[in-house]
DNA sequence: TCTTGTTTAAGCCACT
DNA sequence: AGTGGCTTAAACAAGA
């Protein structure tokens, strides 16, 4: 299974991280202190009430920022103390003077003043302060994916109204509350189109206009330090269900969720650098959305699996989620398994990076797309064996599938999870995660 | 009527 | 140059 490395990779990675970070040793005693910011969840926790984390000074260009939020003395929400780097949405808007932004590659790290919660960027000491909740005339340089996270994080619930992210942001951000209202239209196209925004509907009972709007658990990891962590990759011409973002009703089952993320991250795991697009029909046709996984209704030839010309996320999703296919319908088992493998060869020998850096961040990326950090990553090969119970639960089904001529036998399989699988499967990948991380947390 | 939500399109920018 | 992300604008539908 890909999701699963096995210990001597771990232990691969853990010497290459050695050579590449000597100053870790210390903490070699026990399981190495990874820097897992950019694949934790730990940020959403700490969000609104860590302070700038000032002593950590990155070592590789490829360490995330840390967090920038405090406390406001006025106002009871949480709200941003400096431009978090690493928004590369908003970098290069030409609305701010002495862009705040940076990349990742050259890092200029903002610094919180605590007393005034105004904005300081330690870039080349020039010093800068911007109080963007008193300017009116400076544009915040948060991309609206951003600012919709803040919100939803300020609020300090799983799920915020549409209302609400408004008022949180012209609460915040002067310069919102004296612009044109168009802005709100483009929070609107935001929630609607990004995926990593999910709509909770509200319960009939509910009073109330409109839904309300949560992040999506599976998308949580492009959020770093409060904003969005764009992702560029190639394309493959995949389809998604959006429906599987929208939960039918708050209520839905936990193991549905779970096991939607868990396809998820095995997802970007299995197919690194392939984004799960998705295919809209022309307007008006809302309910023609509304897809069949292909193994439900057209038998996929092997041609157009090779060369990905098939839903595959969706079978992925409908494959781990347990419903209405079967591995009997494909052999995405073996794909699955070999192009796990390819992954994993890929983040041993390196063979696709330019350097080690990139190799453990690669490294480090996967792990996150697999939900878990290096640390959670060891625990995983600790609740490998109750993986395995279920994959023997499935061993008929296994058993059972045809030897195809391409079939590679690899000790990696993934592994089938129902609804009931996914629960007690991420039951063990996430045992300590806190509550705001944990999937039950947006019921 | 207003708000909310969806969708399309165009322009700009960054990255490859 | 091609691609993708973000912003902005606009049209439209549905619901309160």
């Amino acid at each position: 299974m890909p999701v699963l490395m096995s210990p001597d990779i771990a232990n691969k990675l853990k010497e290459k991280w050695m050579l590449l970070h000597p100053e870790d040793q210390d903490n070699v005693s026990g399981a190495v202190n990874f820097d897992d910011s950019l694949t934790s969840l730990h940020w959403l926790q700490n969000f609104s009430i860590l302070n700038a984390n000032l002593e950590r000074t990155p070592s590789s260009g490829c360490h995330p920022q840390h967090l920038f939020y405090h406390k406001h003395p006025s106002g009871g929400s949480d709200s941003p103390s400096s431009p978090p780097a690493g928004d590369t949405a908003a970098a290069g808007m030409p609305q701010t003077p002495g862009n705040l932004t940076t990349s990742c590659s050259s890092l200029a790290l903002p610094y919180p003043h605590q007393q005034t919660g105004h904005y300081i960027t330690a870039q080349a000491n020039q010093a800068e302060e911007i109080d963007y909740k008193t300017n009116r005339h400076v544009k915040p340089p948060y991309s609206y994916a951003t600012l919709i996270c803040m919100a939803m994080q300020a609020s300090n619930k799983t799920k915020i109204t549409l209302s609400a992210i408004y008022g949180w942001i012209t609460e915040n951000f002067c310069y919102y509350r004296y612009a044109e209202p168009s802005w709100q239209n483009s929070i609107r196209h935001n929630l609607s189109l990004n995926k990593c925004f999910m709509k909770v509907p509200r319960q009939k009972d509910e009073p109330g206009k409109g839904g309300f709007w949560q992040i999506d658990p599976q998308y949580a990891d492009m959020f770093v330090n409060g904003v969005f962590k764009r992702r560029r990759m190639p394309t493959m011409n995949f389809s998604h269900q959006r429906q599987s973002k929208v939960f039918s009703s708050p209520n839905s089952s936990y193991g549905s969720q779970c096991s939607q993320q868990i396809s998820s991250n095995l997802f970007q795991a299995t197919f690194p650098g392939v984004k799960r697009k998705q295919v809209f029909p022309k307007r008006g046709s809302k309910l023609a959305r509304v897809t069949k996984s292909p193994l439900l209704t057209t038998h996929i030839k092997t041609s157009d699996v090779l060369r990905g010309d098939f839903d595959l996320a969706s079978v992925f999703d409908d494959v781990l989620s347990g419903t209405d296919s079967t591995f009997e319908d494909l052999d995405i088992n073996t794909a699955l398994s070999s192009l796990g493998c390819e992954m994993e060869s890929q983040i041993l020998h390196g063979s696709s990076f330019k350097n080690e850096d990139e190799q453990a961040c690669a490294y480090l990326e996967a792990s996150g797309m697999m939900g878990c950090s290096m640390e959670e990553l060891q625990q995983q090969q600790q609740h490998q064996q109750v993986v395995q119970v279920h994959a023997q639960y499935y061993e008929g089904m296994f058993t059972e599938q045809p030897q195809h001529p391409w079939e590679i036998k690899e000790e990696v399989q993934a592994i089938p999870l129902s609804m009931d699988h996914g629960y007690a499967f991420s039951e063990g990948f996430f045992p300590e995660m806190q509550l705001w991380e944990r999937p039950e947390s947006y019921l």
